[in-house]
DNA sequence: GTGGATGAG
DNA sequence: CATTCTCATCCAC
């Protein structure tokens, strides 16, 4: 993660006050605050949030001891994110295991492999920030970009309080902001709205965070970083030019690469002032003409992209990576392994997954390492089906030949191979429908998943109990304090076994809502080459017994004598006893870290929610000021909006919310991308929800 | 739809 | 440089 965080950095130095004249004079110029309805490109508010050093805080959350050390969250050999304790003494992100006890020998390290619990608290802090707004676009699991516009414009219309004439935080090479903020009124508001939503994000979630405001997305994002930890800064339009000037290489530009900073260079670009002046012509024959306005636009901090809601991923991976695997064998086990997890993560989600990739890295000595190569197939339903129902083990089962069939197009198991990592992935997620009984009624539609119903219904009860007051006020955010939070976290013991994702996704967002159909897909990937007749009887009996006998005999013959290995059936009875395993590489076994977390352990046993805050996070939920500043569509009865449970309010709402720029669309400039997949699926959607809507009209 | 390239943290 | 463990978009096929 974050590989581009801070270099405790900023070579200071020269600041030239470089002039650009082909900075267009509209980005210097104050737009204010008296814009009229009918100009749609008014400037925009957007807010960049970026948590300080996410998983060592989540894993000081889990852990408050870990607060105290210095602590470094270990994935392999390498240290991806520390503590500030440990910035004190000289670490940085990605540093080598060996480099980073070496700069500090106290070094207390927490593996940080397994991401489940850094995802989980990621889309807490996401759907916080949808619950006051739902233009809300991801960036990693630890940013997110939101966009404010209209929020300030009722605070705008609405509040004529003097503390909106001063900015919250700081103000972007500005000594003094209250000169200022009556000029910036918006952004002013702005910067109130961001100081709320991380105070928010605090008390509701513990976590500090940095946020940007700014007039979009690039810049926001730039600003963000400038004050660190914990704080914000809100970049005015005159200063546009600086930020981008101060910026050390083209390479520190949001969407340029290493690949893209390559080919500037052989250009002979460097900086970003080498790329505001470089001919546009120039770069179009390199580039292509959208690419190089794009690149063009960036350097001059000029960035017209939406933000885009995320809403729910669409693929989940699972991956490992190793020094060297060779043998068909370990790899049979590593997929088996990775499947499990991503299984019974799939069925959380509560989505059926149509598509499944596997993905591989070869090691070779002119490669060293790098590029990934991947083959992918369809799901046979009735496979989907079984993830989606949680039957895990017999679709784990069903899905490891399929993976094997994957594995053997891209090697060739009759010559040596060497891989250095596996990744299994399930895209083309699909929404279960209920099939028959009354398509229009209400809760059959929100039944997607069966499983997402419960969670639905524990939080509709405690909703009750707190009421959430009406719409369209602008609120004060509730601030409790962390005190009462941290006897919270103490004292509540949890177990929601079915609370990680479909709970954080407990709503549905954007997918697209086509009908689950039941005709069955061929196996395509299982079949091709194969010869079912050679199969005999006498072998399918020694099938484990959640093997369907008719889906082996359309395997290929070598996968059915990997069904039949040892080391498969071993994996099937989960015996860890490997007496048949011969052959074990050392290799892999020495990749696990030794110095594990020894004296601050804070473990939870296997099987057990390792993540206490939940149960009080679900109840601090139904008191958040669920999008007061959205709108309903006109013909909703907000009082009967009121009364659905919270999941379906939200559900609505982002709904709603995804609909507007589609159907508003007065100044869509990113036309190519979006109109082929993002917002086709909302459009389809948008069809969905408009039927729905009659269900709350005013009688 | 598939698979590689490239981007992000 | 990538290294980790993800997730997303673009585009030739």
């Amino acid at each position: 993660m974050d590989n581009s965080e801070d270099e405790l950095e900023e070579n200071e130095a020269v600041w030239k006050n470089s002039f650009v004249d082909s900075v267009p004079l509209s980005l210097a110029a104050a737009p204010g605050p008296s814009l009229s309805k009918t100009s749609p490109p008014a400037d925009r508010v957007i807010l960049h949030f970026d948590l300080d050093c996410f998983y060592a805080q989540v894993e000081m959350i889990r852990n408050p001891a870990l607060r105290e050390v210095p602590l470094g969250i270990q994935q392999k050999y390498i240290i991806v994110t520390c503590n500030y304790v440990a910035r004190e003494q000289g670490l940085t992100k990605l540093m080598s295991v060996t480099d980073a006890k070496e700069k500090c020998p106290q070094l207390v390290l927490v593996n940080g492999e397994d991401l489940t619990h850094y995802r989980e608290m990621s889309y807490k802090v996401t759907e916080l920030l949808i619950s006051y707004c739902p233009l809300v676009e991801r960036l990693g699991f630890d940013e997110n970009f939101m966009d404010v516009t209209e929020m300030v414009e009722r605070r705008l219309a609405q509040t004529l309080e003097s503390n909106t004439f001063s900015f919250k935080g700081h103000v972007y090479n500005q000594r003094s902001a209250e000169v200022k903020a009556s000029d910036y009124l918006r952004l002013a508001l702005g910067s109130h709205i961001a100081a709320e939503l991380r105070e928010a994000i605090y008390t509701k979630l513990g976590l500090t965070g940095c946020a940007g405001i700014a007039t979009n997305k690039l810049l926001a994002k730039l600003v963000s970083g400038t004050f660190k930890p914990n704080q914000q800064t809100t970049l005015l339009p005159e200063n546009i030019r600086d930020i981008m000037g101060h910026l050390s290489s083209l390479r520190k530009v949001p969407g340029v690469g290493h690949q893209t900073a390559k080919r500037l260079q052989a250009l002979g670009l460097v900086t970003v002032k080498d790329l505001q002046l470089f001919p546009l012509t120039d770069l179009v024959r390199e580039f292509g003409g959208p690419p190089a306005q794009r690149l063009k636009n960036l350097a001059l901090g000029v960035d017209d992209s939406p933000v885009t809601p995320t809403g729910a991923p669409q693929s989940l991976s699972d991956e490992d990576s190793f020094k060297k695997m060779s043998s068909t064998k370990d790899v049979l086990e590593k997929i088996h392994q990775l499947l499990s997890s991503l299984v019974e993560r799939m069925h959380r989600d509560g989505r059926q997954p149509q598509t499944f990739r596997l993905t591989i890295r070869r090691f070779s000595a002119t490669n060293k390492w790098f590029s990934r190569e991947s083959r992918q197939c369809p799901i046979p339903s009735h496979i989907g089906q079984k993830i989606a129902a949680g039957s895990s083990d017999d679709a784990v089962v069903q899905l490891l030949p399929l993976a094997m069939k994957l594995f053997h197009k891209m090697v060739d198991s009759s010559i040596t191979f060497h891989l250095t990592l596996i990744n299994v992935c399930f895209s083309n997620l699909q929404t279960r429908r209920a099939v028959s009984g009354g398509k229009g009624c209400i809760t059959s539609f929100f039944r997607a998943s069966p499983r997402k119903i419960q969670i639905l219904s524990s939080q509709s009860q405690g909703d009750s109990s707190h009421s959430v007051d009406g719409h369209c006020t602008d609120h004060q955010f509730s601030t409790h304090g962390m005190a009462a939070q941290h006897l919270s976290l103490k004292t509540v013991t949890t177990k929601s076994p079915r609370s990680s994702e479909a709970a954080l996704h407990g709503f549905k967002w954007k997918q697209s809502t086509v009908v689950a159909e039941e005709e069955n897909q061929k196996a395509s990937c299982c079949t091709t080459g194969s010869d079912p007749g050679e199969t005999n009887d006498t072998v399918t009996h020694q099938l484990p017994a959640n093997i369907d006998p008719k889906v082996f005999k359309l395997l290929p013959e070598e996968i059915q004598k990997e069904l039949l290995s040892p080391a498969y059936v071993n994996c099937l009875l989960s015996t860890s006893d490997s007496q048949n395993i011969k052959d074990v590489t050392a290799a892999a076994n020495e990749l696990e870290p030794s110095d594990r977390v020894s004296a601050v352990n804070h473990q939870q046993p296997a099987g057990t929610s390792a993540f206490p805050v939940e149960n009080v996070l679900e109840e601090e939920k139904l008191s958040f000021p669920q999008s007061s500043d959205c709108e309903f569509p006109g013909n909703v009865d907000p009082k009967v909006f009121s009364e659905l449970p919270l999941d379906v309010r939200m559900e609505l709402m982002s709904e709603w919310k995804q609909q507007k720029p589609v159907l508003k669309a007065p100044f869509s400039r990113k036309p190519v991308r979006s109109l082929i997949t993002k917002e086709r699926n909302a459009l389809g959607k948008g069809s969905q929800t408009n039927s729905l809507l009659k269900y709350f009209k005013r009688s």
